[in-house]
Parts: C-alpha cells; sequence; structure tokens
DNA sequence: GATCAACTCGCGATATATCGTGTTTATGGA
DNA sequence: TCCATAAACACGATATATCGCGAGTTGATC
C-alpha cells in the first residue's frame, strides 16, 4: 500500500552514518531515526536488525553483547564505504522528509479514526447476540441518543476533510490568504455559537 | 496518563477464559483480545507476557516450547479458579468495551496527529539549519501558504473536538436530537460554501 | 478503625529477532 | 542491447521478554 520511506539502499547508508557518530544498539538507532524526523517516521525492529545482521556479514560493522543490549560499532571498512559515498547522504535526508510528510498527510486524513468506535460498537453487538439478550436498537433511548451522537460526529468528520481538501488545493494553485483562515475561524465559532443556543 | 482499560486482576482472569477454550501462544492472546474488542484495544506484550508467568507460577496454566513459540494450556487448577469466578467474567467485558469507547474518544480528540507535521518541519528546519542553507522563513510563498493551510487544519481540529464535547454532554444530560443534527450539518455545508466562494 | 508499608497489577517503553511480501537493483546470457 | 531472473532491500507482521512507573489491594501494626 503505502511505499517505503527509504529508496533502495539508502536506510543502509544512513544506519552506517548514524553509527559513524557513536556505536549504538539497535533500539538505538530506531530511536535517533525517529528523532531525526521529528518522530514522523519510526523505522520498524524489522526494518532495524536485518541491516544491521547484513553490515555485521559485510564486516562495516560489529556486534558486541553488553547485557540484554546488543551493542554494534562501525568498522574502517565501514567508514571508508561512507566517505566514498558521502556526497548522497544529503540527498537522502531531504528524499525522506518529503516522503514523511506525503505519509503524514495520507494517515491525517484519516478515515481509518472513524471507523474504531464503530468497530467497538460491532464487536460489543456481536457479544450481546452470542448471549442471549436483546440488543434490540430502540431499547434504552440513550441509544438513539449515542446514534445521533455519531451521526453527528461524522458530518464534523466529513466536513474537516472536505475543508482540508479544499484548503490544501486551493494552498497548492494560488496559496492560501490568512484573511480566508480567519473568516473560516470566525464561521466556525458563529456554527458552534448557534448550536449551543438550540441545545436544551 | 490514560487510566487502564482492565481494572486489577481482570486481565488474569479474562486471558485464564481464553485459553480455557484451546491452547495459544503470547502472541495469538495479543491477537485474540484486539479481535474481541473490535481492534480498538490492543494489550501490547509487556501485558500479556508477565501475566502468562505469573499464571505459571501460580500452577493454572502450563508452558511449551514449539519452535519459535510458545504454547501456553490451562491446567484443571486453571479451571477450577476460572469457574468458581464465571459471573465476574461477564461484567469484565461490558467494562471493557466501555472504557475502550472512552479511551477512542481521546484518541479521536486528537491534537497529536496536528503536532505530527509540524514536528517533521521542525525536524527539517533544524537540519537545514545546522548546514548552511538559508531557511529564511520568507524564501518562497509556498512556506507561507503551507502554514496558513496548518493553521486552517488546527482551527478545524479545535472545532471539531469542542462540538464533539458539546454533543457528547448534552447527549448525556438530555438526550440529542437529530434536527439538531441536521442543523449542525446544514450549517456545516454553508460555511464550506461560503468559504469555497472566498476563494481564488 | 486508621494507616501505611509491601505487594500486585496493567501498561507503555525498552530490547531483540525472524518471516513473508512486494519492489528495486544487479547480472548474466541470448 | 535487452530482458528475465536472481539477489538485495524496505517494511509490516509475527514472536518473545524485561523494566519501571503509577495505581490499586492487602495485611499488619498501632
Amino acid at each position: 500500500m503505502t511505499p517505503p520511506v527509504f529508496a533502495h539502499g539508502n536506510l543502509r547508508l544512513y544506519v552506517l552514518s548514524l553509527l559513524a557518530d557513536s556505536p549504538r544498539h539497535g533500539y538505538e538507532l530506531i530511536q535517533a531515526l525517529s528523532e531525526r524526523f521529528g518522530g514522523t517516521y519510526s523505522p520498524s525492529a524489522g526494518t532495524i536488525y536485518p541491516r544491521l545482521s547484513k553490515l555485521e556479514e559485510e564486516g562495516l560493522v560489529t556486534k558486541a553483547s553488553d547485557g540484554r543490549k546488543t551493542v554494534y560499532a562501525i568498522t574502517d571498512a565501514g567508514r571508508a564505504e561512507l566517505a566514498s559515498r558521502e556526497s548522497e547522504l544529503g540527498a537522502i535526508e531531504d528524499e525522506v522528509t518529503d516522503s514523511v510528510r506525503r505519509l503524514a498527510d495520507e494517515v491525517r486524513a484519516g478515515v481509518n479514526e472513524a471507523m474504531r468506535s464503530l468497530r467497538a460498537d460491532l464487536a460489543s453487538a456481536a457479544r450481546d447476540a452470542k448471549r442471549g439478550r436483546p440488543s434490540n436498537s430502540h431499547s434504552t433511548p440513550r441509544q438513539d441518543s449515542n446514534a445521533a451522537v455519531r451521526e453527528a460526529e461524522v458530518a464534523l468528520n466529513d466536513f474537516r476533510q472536505q475543508m482540508r481538501t479544499d484548503l490544501r488545493s486551493q494552498a497548492a494553485r494560488a496559496g492560501l490568504s490568512d484573511a480566508v483562515v480567519a473568516e473560516l475561524r470566525q464561521e466556525l465559532a458563529q456554527v458552534r455559537a448557534n448550536i449551543l443556543d438550540r441545545l436544551t
């Protein structure tokens, strides 16, 4: 589904550059990478450990056990490899930053969030059914109210997503002025006031 | 920060009940729990494995290695314990469903999402600064535009969160009528139309 | 009966390792 | 030179285990 953040061979080089600063263990590398990219990209263990094994196999790093941890350090051969490809390193960081931003955008659009509470409801309904419970949708008035709340939530979510898309494409086309943002803010405040009036 | 999903001692009992159905290994238990609660609650490994160790220590389950896996099975003593507390089990499922829903609400409010792209930008700015790059905030017009987009996103997020809170507490107090939801929907559509008019 | 110290528990964070899938790159023969 | 196919790679999923914090429970002592 989602494309890799690091292009072919780039993670290898980047990990090597991190080990050039100081020896680290696997988990520390994951954290270091996460920190470098603002917490938006966190390589999984399944990405880091095979890379470290390979680097060791190639003789570019050494492995040393330290209690629960396994510390990896760069070798001279590793430093040589790094030096010979130093020019690539700068470009890699920019590429990763870009692809991470794209990734964050997709996540943020997040239809998946709305799905969550629905799934929880389904699971609970299924459980109730398996036991002998009524589970009829018109049993308590609270249930209808909850349904209304969920409806409202979906509406709010859809609205937010649409506005996001609208504003993003506008920004890409011709820039987005602060005035529009201010107007949006004001109108949203007005909607909230209107709804609050209508309540109770 | 967030309260535990399972109350004191409840996870222990629930795990035991899952093992009463069939023997499983640790990871399988995590998946089974996740499935039961619609994917909204996934106990971490740090929750499951200590529990399994304790249960084994108490003689309520047995451990058996099977290649990469470690299969746990319930013992007679385990079944006895389970039988003597069967009445508690039903209540536990309901409690968990409730607390999971509350948890999902907090996550869905998600200010954290908006923070992510901000952190990515900060990280990239920091990196640019460390090299010799300009990185002045008025270099490209796209940067200001992006800032405006993010501002708008934050405003949208805040609005959604506030409305959610408003509507939820109203629903709890005196129920939420479909009329209000309809009104909200209409007003949101109006806001979108207004903003679209103002663009380009 | 109150209280407070010791213990238990749920849980995220820390730590490591392998497997399977889908891509990308390299290579070697036609 | 082209292209098939093997090798390398990034990555999520699978799998296990420990540590330390904070909150809850229990029992002992006053």
